[in-house]
DNA sequence: ATCGAGCATGTTCACGTCAACATGCAGTGC
DNA sequence: GCACTGCATGTTGACGTGAACATGCTCGAT
């Protein structure tokens, strides 16, 4: 098929093998080339390459078939100098351990690229101010046309940390509602989900075991339980903070687990929520039927713990549509929007019971 | 807040003003500027931009005074188009579904950054021929000095498929090692660890549930636990074929919770080990009492599985480093590494155990 | 026949950077 | 004192593209 490749275009490569193997690397065709291959300028091989309608089917077609004999393909370094836009869009995020950041970057960057937009990954390997600075820094060395950033934000709102003027930005996961456009779950939608299903199963109060301080989501969701149990004048135990790893939950499950006066707990996240499982299973406390456990996120394995987890649903392909769309709309206008919230959805699996006979381990009823 | 969207039709721009504000964007400081607010050549403005020795320390200090004043960043586009190189690795992966690829783009993101190449993430979101095709076309449009491939990779192997010439590759995960450098994780190794600790512990035999056929660490893994079987002269059972998820796990799972004689599952991956576990639970037969379960890949959460899982660590964060080290290496010097193995390590918790009395259901044993 | 509108195509130039090649000046050796 | 070396700095041009402007041709209206 690839035979032998358009072979002579001028005198111009003698000994080009050699030089070509190693140190020249990456000097494909220009549009010269190809202009000078189909016997047009310049402008018209970049018309062709750019889709403009003003050119002639016939030329058109010589052009392509130059092209294609050359294996042209436009250099966007050159594009971008000229353009000042270089089609790519810049996502800052921690170290991509979390589920739902992954999944939302995901879904940025299956939206990016719908838009014909290039992904830049800006790694932060620290939530430290250092790191995110140097993050920051980088972005404007770097060539994207805005910025999504997936930081838990708190860090956003130091002064000293300062994003180059200019950039269009969204944020996910954050407050920063003032100074940037924000789009996010609806965190406190689904956390009131999770505690009013609890609730109204008929347990006199429900237990939390909160994210990290640091993270606004955590907040938010703590809150929003809090503000439930208030209005639905239940009693309002002590949150007790993990780090969102299964690992914390497990240790703070087991003390939970400890009280016998807990039938109903709420985690954060789905694999502080496993950790809560594992600590009632080690304790003889069987799920559902004395203790309750409700997560958040709807990770694909929460179907498949024991018990099947019950949980909130984040939507993180949307919020990912939902951003880029925010930020393209920026970049493009100029405008920014204001704040998304992508809602939530409570999925009942079988974690989650009335509670038995209020405080004694009586055998089970009907 | 939607509004009158994009507004202007024919006139282009209006007041200046405006247009500034949106279209204008990107165009800061640029060398000349920097050097005429120094009161120097544009040339030595570049040679301090990029740390040359012979400047005079107090003409540089007076250059990035002014960069500082002018808010002066470098133009990567520019640089680019100079120089012929990007510093930037484009990374190929299906839709970052799978816990490993995560991890390792996640190390792989570290590595780049580390070296001073930006990651351009190129998701492909089906493994499809076409799919896979659009991603490399992408590929010589956009602005990389090299390819990290993380698919599962037996679409390589199509011949119309075609990366651009002299572009350097790593594929991860993946044979394709005639036509370009791979690394991965030893999936023989570690497969042939799982078996031997459950053959170790006495079983008769081990059950398998494998990955998908079109995946190569699939292959691998059960190639190897086939092998190891042979070796220690047990019957070699039918795996059992899934897709990765957990959800497959519980389907296979039901079926081998059915059959007495099972006694010993490795499972490809820790999901599908989960989904196992839970349709042994479903079933009555206790683990590792009746049954013993290992996963694979070591997930944040396997030690909170219930009960916590036996498994094979990976280490991606390793591979993801080799990968880059490997690019680079091409990349800077024409020369492609031959294959890298990342060794695994066998974890032990407690989802394994000796058999109980043989096919019988008797009491546990001392 | 004449003029101009409409369209395909060509020419020129600048985007920001940096390699290669000047320039100019201080100091060194003979 | 003269050529020469070493070093800081300046000047020129090219990387590949596409906007703006220029050219030339066809066709219809007058």
């Amino acid at each position: 098929m690839t035979s032998t490749q358009a072979a002579e275009p001028a005198g111009e490569r003698a000994g080009e093998q050699a030089a070509e193997s190693a140190g020249n690397r990456r000097r494909g065709p220009s549009m010269a080339d190809v202009a000078r291959e189909a016997g047009v300028s310049g402008q018209t091989v970049s018309r062709v390459a750019n889709g403009r309608h003003n050119v002639d089917p016939e030329t058109r077609e010589r052009v392509t078939a130059a092209m294609r004999r050359l294996g042209y393909r436009p250099n966007s370094a050159a594009r971008a100098l000229r353009s000042g836009r270089f089609h790519s869009i810049g996502v800052i995020m921690f170290t991509l351990s979390s589920f739902g950041n992954m999944r939302t970057l995901d879904a940025i960057a299956a939206a990016a690229t719908d838009a014909g937009y290039t992904i830049n990954l800006i790694p932060v390997p620290n939530p430290t101010r250092g790191d995110v600075s140097v993050a920051f820094d980088r972005l404007s060395e770097e060539a994207v046309d805005g910025v999504v950033i997936i930081v838990e934000a708190h860090l956003l709102d130091e002064r000293d940390i300062e994003l180059p003027a200019g950039l269009p930005v969204v944020v996910v996961d954050s407050n920063a509602g003032d100074r940037f456009p924000v789009v996010d779950t609806d965190q406190a939608h689904g956390a009131r989900l999770a505690t009013e299903h609890l609730l109204d199963l008929g347990h006199a109060t429900v237990h939390h075991v909160a994210g990290p301080d640091r993270s606004y989501s955590a907040v938010h969701r703590r809150e929003a339980w809090e503000a439930t149990l208030r209005e639905r004048g239940a009693p309002v135990p002590d949150a007790l903070v993990g780090d969102w790893s299964s690992e914390s939950g497990h240790r703070i499950g087991l003390r939970l687990a400890a009280d016998p006066s807990v039938t109903a707990v709420f985690a954060a996240n789905d694999q502080m929520a496993l950790g809560v499982l594992r600590a009632m299973h080690e304790s003889g406390r069987p799920v559902p039927a004395e203790v309750s456990v409700v997560g958040f996120d709807d990770m694909e394995e929460s179907g498949n713990y024991w018990p099947p987890l019950t949980t909130v649903r984040q939507f993180f392909g949307e919020v990912g549509r939902r951003s880029v769309e925010a930020l393209l709309h920026e970049v493009e206008s100029g405008v920014a929007h204001g704040t998304t919230l992508v809602s939530t959805e409570l999925i009942v699996r079988d974690s989650t019971a009335a509670p038995t006979a209020p405080r004694a381990a009586a055998s089970v009823t009907g």
